[in-house]
DNA sequence: TTCTTCATGTAATTAGTTACATGATTGA
DNA sequence: TCAATCATGTAACTAATTACATGAAGAA
């Protein structure tokens, strides 16, 4: 009566990280801060339970050391951890999932005044603006070589150029909007669509003739 | 000894919704499914749960009608919901949040196969297209004055670009690296960053001189 | 030596999801 | 009149978060 709990998606992004080396769980917490947070972000107390669960699957295997008087665990990953994983990587997983209070807040705009959402929108850039200061980093350790793991540098570029597109979008977004909101009165609800914002818009999203453009260079 | 639970993003979801006007909880659903769940995505039970949570609160009213024999819940605004909505907008909130299982899997793409990558990229780009269908089937209505509460046209309009923009990134994004992965080994391990899409990706993070570009027309 | 930050973990609580159940309505 | 779909809701469960506690190491 095996009743334990199936494989979540937070299970895997462990698993993943304990193909690459074997991490105590202090160090998997780094990682979340450092990138795996950026596309799958957990609280730290998770990182403390998830391998647990990996253990009485059979897909990894905890070893206990010890600093000082302190008990310090290490997981790595098993050979039935990698077949896991592989097959995992053979189901492709579920679409993005976005989740934005500022996007929220926009959208409820007319319960509130037009300079709380102007707020909002420097808000948002400049959390943009830091991602990207720290996305940045992270690329350039990469392109010189400096980086941990530069045997997975292909893969790691093709996830950073999304995060990349990603934290430039919603800067551009956010000075666009700027743009457009600024010419509301003080009452949102008393703003209208700007038509050829609206007509811009509508091009940018029919792809039927030409596809969504590339990214740029 | 009032232990009510503080409210949380959600709760001002469904507040901001009721501040529109009155919904029965399926419409609430419905709400969730067509719009709110592109920027605000939960299950559909949680809308049953939450507006008990806000006429706790005081912020809601629930008035029971009946369909036959079943009853039926409608809920509606309070004075005091209304003030709590505007105070919430006064308060900037948190940045966007990404997660996506298909990035992780392309970050961990080493322990598969390049066809896997190729596969999951393909599934990427093929949520990109029908979301962005959707999206664009919305923004038609409001151009053409055929979408429900047209005198949100304005505050709809800015978070509509914001999707538009995003879905097409994801297209975008996974058209470009399936070109990168489809020149990888089919082993993604043994696969070396192409130093000109490395350098392109710098470019394109570096905003040090001219800051993100606009938005395209 | 003391303060701060790094490091390691557990406990309590809640937010959220999945699964289920069933009445009402519509159209074949 | 039967089946399918729309509509309304609850119960059980779990994933995840917040809060807490404390030892180790290094700096002032």
């Amino acid at each position: 009566m095996s009743t334990e709990t199936p494989l979540t998606t937070t299970s895997y992004a462990i698993l993943g990280l304990l193909a690459v080396r074997p991490w105590s769980t202090y160090e998997l917490t780094r990682q979340m801060d450092r990138s795996l947070g950026r596309i799958w972000p957990r609280a730290q107390s998770k990182l403390y339970e998830e391998p647990k669960k990996l253990v009485r699957h059979g897909l990894a295997r905890a070893s206990a050391e010890g600093v000082g008087r302190r008990p310090r665990t290490v997981y790595s990953i098993t050979a039935d951890g990698r077949r896991a994983l592989a097959e995992w990587l053979r189901r492709p997983g579920a679409g993005p999932v976005l989740e934005s209070e500022q996007l929220l807040q926009v959208f409820f705009a007319d319960s509130g005044t037009t300079s709380d959402t102007l707020a909002t929108l420097d808000a948002a850039r400049a959390w943009a603006v830091e991602r990207n200061a720290d996305n940045l980093t992270t690329a350039r350790a990469y392109a010189e070589g400096r980086a941990p793991f530069p045997e997975r540098a292909a893969q790691t570029m093709v996830v950073g150029r999304f995060l990349t597109e990603y934290y430039r979008l919603v800067a551009a977004w956010a000075d666009w909007a700027t743009d457009v909101v600024a010419r509301w009165p003080e009452q949102p609800r008393d703003a209208e669509a700007d038509p050829v914002e609206m007509a811009g818009t509508l091009r940018r999203a029919d792809w039927s003739s030409q596809g969504p453009d590339g990214l740029s260079r």
